[in-house]
DNA sequence: GGATTGACGTCTG
DNA sequence: GCAGACGCCAATC
């Protein structure tokens, strides 16, 4: 059944985040209305089975690369982000605040 | 079918 | 201000 499941909303929003920007999983999990943002890190686990989902650019409320662990390998989040115009440091994205991109944002187009 | 886990977040101490 | 505990909801074992 289907479509439709929650974390497959979360992979819609992940992949609208824009080049260069990252998300929280709670804007996620606050956006879809979740209610936990435990639920938004699940679905973002097995967005590696889905392709075209920068799960990279979903970072914790801190701003830290929390997920790293979970990638291929530790550095590939880091790397990806970098390769975006993203500064990393110690696994925690700079001007963390001034990259966040809220769902919201495009829901206006 | 029940118990535990999970890429987090918020509250209380 | 920092640290620890709890809560969310669904999937997996």
């Amino acid at each position: 059944m289907s479509k439709t499941n929650y974390f497959q909303l979360v992979y819609e929003v992940t992949r609208q985040i824009p080049f260069g920007r990252v998300s929280t999983y709670g804007a996620i999990a606050d956006y879809l209305a979740l209610g936990s943002a435990r639920m938004v890190g699940w679905a973002l686990n097995k967005s590696f089975t889905a392709e075209g989902v920068p799960a990279h650019r979903v970072v914790n409320r801190k701003g830290e690369l929390s997920g790293r662990n979970f990638f291929p390998t530790p550095t590939l989040m880091q790397q990806l982000l970098e390769n975006e115009g993203i500064e990393i440091i110690e696994h925690k994205i700079t001007h963390f605040e001034c990259l966040f991109w809220h769902p919201e944002e495009l829901d206006e187009t």
